[in-house]
DNA sequence: TATTAGCACTCCACTTATATGAGTGCTAAC
DNA sequence: GTTAGCACTCATATAAGTGGAGTGCTAATA
């Protein structure tokens, strides 16, 4: 049996419909629904051979029918339709509040939640390995010492230690120049015991100093290669009937809650990394367990050459998929434009 | 009618009963359940005096006694005995995961969570308007600057300045040099316009950096001010019957996830201010209105004279007031522990 | 006078029966 | 190939009946 024009039409018929009301379709509110002219019975023959080709199915003997996530997936591959997403110059609002790349992926995360009414999530940026820029120690007062550590891409991070001994001007500076000399241009895997036991030789007084702050340029170093993940709207899950149900329900707020697991969405789920393209999971395609009865769409934005993160979003697998295919691609050419033009 | 000795021993034992099981209490129970040696049918005349004094309700005719906010109240006020906290030591998995105060406010919250199977909030203490410790501008290449920001407290903040003229090193020295000459020992109040002439007088060709660094430190002085809070274990909200039915649940999850409102705790609910002692909110007893339908559990945590924040817990009404009075001053303890002797 | 046994009554929660109707599959006619 | 027609299925809604937990009240008891 093959799948003709009609059939095609049929089915994209009873996925729209499905979509707007999450009600099971009827063969009789497809004939009246779409311009085939064609009698409930004759729906039904086709309904018939549209479920044994796995497209839809009856949730019972004498219900409509409901797509299936083999339907969905043909639907958001082939029989999509791009809809302009009416919701413009998220940009603005994006810059006003971003001083800091945090601020904004959390902006960003919450601006889709608002707009879709799904819950959302947006990772860090995945950096390989950075190499540390310098670092800089200033003394706070008499026993205390702020680090700052800068790396490439200008990250930076910050420390206070506390010393044993009185610290004195000159010795911090001969420390400071000792470290950026053995530090500068390194990424973590380079810094090894022996470059530690040079260091500490060095400096005399302060070796246990130069324990503490290789640690904290360590730390530094490992925190920015974690990805993390923002989340917003959560609870906008709670608004659609197939998902909340107790057990369901929670088992997705947790997720989304505590986050971890939400990472496997930058590892492409397996697929191989298409950037600039829109990925959607159905269903069972979602590596997570707890997300198995929704769907997820991602994008990939890119900050610099390799370094990209992801934007999701999650909701039921009768997601309005136009929509949010629509806002994430608005959005993506948004974020583009901030981070190529900067965010002035 | 007075509240006697053996009506009090009643009404504890219908809220004992309640707390437990969440079922509507009656009167045979509570003839067997306690001590007294009284028949069902004196209970019942008893409790019939109780629902006149108010502390107990039937949902329905013919159904057990619950007990009242009034009731609740009168059950946390004097009625609770001490439960000895088992969960101890939360100090060691503070220090270890605490490098940071925002990471150990989030531990706590997220220990509680996990030990009393409530919902958890951790406020960020609300410090009285800092004062600038001082400012050090780092070049970072030819036209790109660092701005560490330190204040009072050793509170330190960074940003990166783009500057439109390329940097020359005596002046950036000559601007960190009169920003602190100018900028020293201020807090946001103090910085008015006047000043911020004369220091832009003073550097000539750095103007407009000028500006955006004391916007920077303006914000950074702002920042501090702001009460954040961290949350954890929302999704236990949805454990608890009584409040996991979608509209309530969706009000409360949204509260907790959108943070605003949950600052109103550290204004202490209207109350005075009182630290050390831990602070029940039964129901409509709750200015938050999502939460008329929890209590909420609070106590002060405080970190130097004066400067202090909140720990909460969000439950259900029915609950088990003991354990997390128990576990909440516990913490606090522990808490208390650890910045008094330092993270080490 | 306080307590208790006993009883009628209430009302929720649960089960069972019954009806409704949306939707199907199949057959026979067009 | 398409359609009208019909018997059939099954989820959902409504009604009716049942059991039981719990009450309030009264009258007897210590």
């Amino acid at each position: 049996m093959e799948l003709d024009d009609r059939k095609l039409k049929i089915l994209q018929a009873v996925i729209k419909n499905y979509l707007e009301t999450g009600e099971p379709v009827g063969s009789r509110t497809i004939s009246k629904f779409t311009d085939l002219n064609l009698s409930s019975a004759t729906i039904r023959n086709e309904m018939a051979d549209l479920e044994e080709l796995g497209y839809i199915v009856q949730p019972h003997t004498s219900a409509g029918r409901i797509p299936t996530d083999k339907g969905y997936r043909l639907y958001v591959d082939t029989m999509m339709q791009d809809k302009v997403d009416e919701v413009n110059n998220m940009r603005d609002v994006l810059i006003e509040k971003a001083d800091k790349m945090e601020n904004l992926l959390q902006q960003v995360a919450k601006l889709l939640a608002m707009n879709t009414n799904y819950a959302t999530m947006v990772t860090t940026p995945k950096y390989r390995s950075r190499k540390i820029k310098f670092i800089q120690l200033t003394e706070v007062d008499e026993y205390q010492v702020l680090a700052v550590i800068v790396l490439e891409g200008n990250i930076v991070k910050n420390k206070m230690f506390t010393s044993a001994v009185a610290l004195q001007k000159e010795e911090t500076l001969k420390l400071n120049l000792a470290l950026n000399t053995f530090l500068q241009g390194l990424d973590i895997e380079e810094i090894n015991i022996g470059l530690v036991q040079k260091l500490k030789s060095q400096v005399g007084d302060y070796a246990n100093l130069v324990t503490e702050i290789l640690d904290a340029v360590a730390q530094a170093l490992n925190e920015e290669g974690d990805v993390r993940v923002y989340t917003s709207g959560a609870t906008n899950i709670l608004k659609y009937p197939e998902l909340s149900d107790m057990s369901k329900a929670r088992e997705i707020l947790t997720t989304l809650e505590n986050k971890e697991e939400l990472t496997q969405f930058v590892e492409n789920n397996g697929q191989p990394v298409d950037k600039k393209s829109i990925q959607v999971y159905i269903g069972d395609e979602n590596q997570v367990d707890s997300m198995k009865d929704c769907s997820v769409v991602t994008a990939t934005y890119e900050i610099e050459e390799g370094i990209y993160g992801k934007v999701g979003i999650i909701g039921p697998k009768r997601m309005d998929y136009e929509k949010v295919v629509g806002t994430l691609q608005n959005m993506m050419s948004q974020l583009d434009d901030v981070f190529k033009n900067g965010n002035k």
